[in-house]
DNA sequence: CAGTGGTCTAGACCACACT
DNA sequence: GTGTGGTCTAGACCACTGC
């Protein structure tokens, strides 16, 4: 038993995986051509070309058809947040102006038993905290705690949070190197309490939808931890089934 | 200017998309193989292959290696609910007892302006509207209200309704060859008013998440609108990103 | 065994972007 | 024009299923 047949192009696949990982190329940069790639791992081009395929699939890797395969990135891409799936009620599709952040809290401790766990961290280990409330046109959307492995972002600082523009995610990936390839997320409905109702400007008992995000990096390795309340009177959680 | 180049495996799909449209083949069935495709369509192997490669991807068929090529269903597979992302919380992976089906009322009406507008009728048409709760384990987990267009589902009436195992959507299948083929969702937290409450078995205000759910068939024709009140207490939607 | 989908190759040619 | 990804072909062979 234990066929362990795996195709060539998985092989390939891997390798140009190991790389990315080992950053040879950067988010944004563009990888070698199919046919360089199929010269140096001594395979025919639809090999590779396979391969790509299955990262492009999985928004690692983005083909741009006369100009090159680019390492996927959070950065530069026309759509500020990839992750985000809260999107205005309002037919129109006009770009929401961008969120304003503002940061209530950016602090080290040690990592509760649930964070932990879920980071897959020792109980007590160092994670970084971070709260914020995100608004559009001045009104509070959404209330997010963020948990962070404390050795991996060592030098993270409220200020760099707070100066900074553009997506979080870009900002990990200049900065230290960690590509979020992956979220899960879970959601429910819960009621505001007294604090979540103060930060958000709202009533406490008012309904908030719940999203718990688990964001990956290569190798599923997981890398943050998101807790956020949305508010959802004029804004909802989109997703697409098939 | 408009090049219009539309590459010969896209106009292959497309040639299977209308044969499946049309129903020459059901679903489970399988489909012709590869080869015998290609010579139908006078085209290289290679050329299906990519063509039925979108289509697998897009959840329209199914590749079984040395078996052939299924038309996909939402019967027999052996996930209950295909379109159903709301899963019990306890890191178990125990498959939570089929839902027990209580349908409040099956009526027709003619469609309310909203319905109509999504569902792409005109106000005032036929439609039919089931109300019912989804229960695990005895205990009230969904209310849902379902809008169907009242032509296409000429003879669906509570009775088959009630008679019926296993997914709404394989009956869909099997009785009014209506297939189900992706789906958009838009969710929001709400508190429950006193109706939704005495039906769920909770009390008014308690936070629901809502679920709005507009199916479509072939072509990106609507066919089912879905309203859904989901209790989280011990359940969570769940949504995969990437 | 025959039949299916899956892999791999080698080469020709097309569409697109830049220079 | 040159180089990139994208399409298409033809044929050989592999892996899985079921008779």
């Amino acid at each position: 038993m234990a066929p362990a047949f795996s195709p060539l192009y998985q092989q390939i696949k891997s390798l140009i995986l190991r790389s990315l990982q080992a950053g040879e190329w950067k988010p944004g940069d563009t990888i070698p051509s199919e046919l360089e790639l199929a010269a140096r791992f001594k395979v025919s081009q639809g090999t590779v070309r396979k391969a790509i395929d299955e990262l492009a699939n999985d928004n690692l890797v983005v083909r741009r058809q006369g100009k090159g395969t680019f390492v996927a990135t959070h950065a530069e891409q026309h759509i500020q947040y990839r992750f985000l799936r809260l999107l205005p009620d309002s037919g129109s599709l006009k770009t929401q102006g961008p969120a304003e952040r503002r940061i209530i809290e950016c602090r080290r401790l040690r990592a509760p038993a649930d964070v932990a766990r879920q980071l897959g961290l020792r109980s007590g280990d160092s994670v970084l905290q971070v709260r914020r409330v995100l608004s559009f046109s001045s009104t509070p959307a959404i209330l997010e705690d963020i948990w962070l492995p404390g050795a991996t972002f060592k030098g993270l600082t409220l200020e760099t949070l707070a100066h900074d523009k553009g997506p979080m995610y870009a900002l990990f990936e200049a900065q230290f190197g960690v590509r979020m390839v992956r979220a899960v997320e879970t959601l429910k409905a819960v009621s505001a309490d007294a604090e979540m109702a103060a930060l958000l400007a709202i009533q406490p008992g008012h309904p908030l939808l719940s999203v718990e995000r688990l964001a990956y990096t290569y190798n599923d390795v997981p890398m943050e931890l998101r807790r956020g309340l949305y508010l959802t009177e004029s804004r909802h959680y989109h997703n697409e089934l098939s």
